[in-house]
DNA sequence: CGGTATCCGGTTGGATACTG
DNA sequence: CAGTATCCAACCGGATACCG
């Protein structure tokens, strides 16, 4: 399950590996697209254009390679209804579903800290603007 | 600081907006090396041939240009010591340190999962392969 | 030591148009 | 409705070389 230290996964050395588990998941958390879909369908199941609706400005080849992703790593199922006009719902898995509390911890931060942040940036963007 | 909905910041909704707090966070933390970089100095200052120590692979440039981004963000300092051989150190700030706390759940989240996700990668592309 | 300058290939995200 | 096909521009990350 880890790479060679067993003993002590938690550190940070295991980041530096290229095949990391770390760098595996942040990827796809900074994905563009990625983890807003999988926060949109904690909601429950939609379909293709419910997700198009949602995620407004985004392209269906582009949603379709993000959901194609997600399902490749087991974080959504695809299930396609047999009828006319044709319908897919995209839902999360369980282990999609797992991925939910971590993200909203992000969120939290996120909407906590992002003044402050941004305010930094207006700050440092300033500074430089003087030399 | 929030976007509008003051009431339920919490919802989704706040996330499609391209300048939503969560779309700036999950972007710094999906960039290749920042949630890394981050995470090497939670243990402490460290000057910039030690982060390049640390962070094997990174190439001078790119180290350089992602210190800048976490620094114009206000989440590490830049400290130039005047002396020679020139030294300076980099440190997390304060509001970079809060930042430990959900970037560790991700990680550990990714401890736990990966095995799942890959094994899920393998049967997905398996199944394409059949094809 | 701690960068910057220049160049470059690959990937990403998107616009547009078309299809089962 | 739910995509696919094609093309394309921008950006990213990197290799290499050089500088204060």
């Amino acid at each position: 399950m880890d790479t060679k230290a067993a003993g002590r996964v938690d550190f940070v050395g295991d980041v530096m590996d290229p095949a990391c588990p770390s760098r595996v998941v942040f990827a796809r958390v900074g994905d563009k697209w990625a983890s807003l879909v999988i926060q949109v369908l904690a909601e429950g199941p939609l379909r293709f254009s419910e997700l198009r609706a949602h995620v407004q400005v985004v392209t269906p080849k582009v949603l379709t390679q993000v959901l194609r992703a997600l399902e490749r790593d087991g974080l959504v199922t695809r299930t396609v209804f047999a009828q006319v006009p044709p319908r897919v719902d995209y839902e999360l898995t369980p282990l999609g579903r797992t991925l939910l509390g971590p993200l909203s911890e992000l969120r939290h931060w996120a909407e906590h800290n992002v003044a402050a942040m941004l305010a930094a940036r207006d700050a440092y963007d300033d500074a430089q603007d003087r030399l």
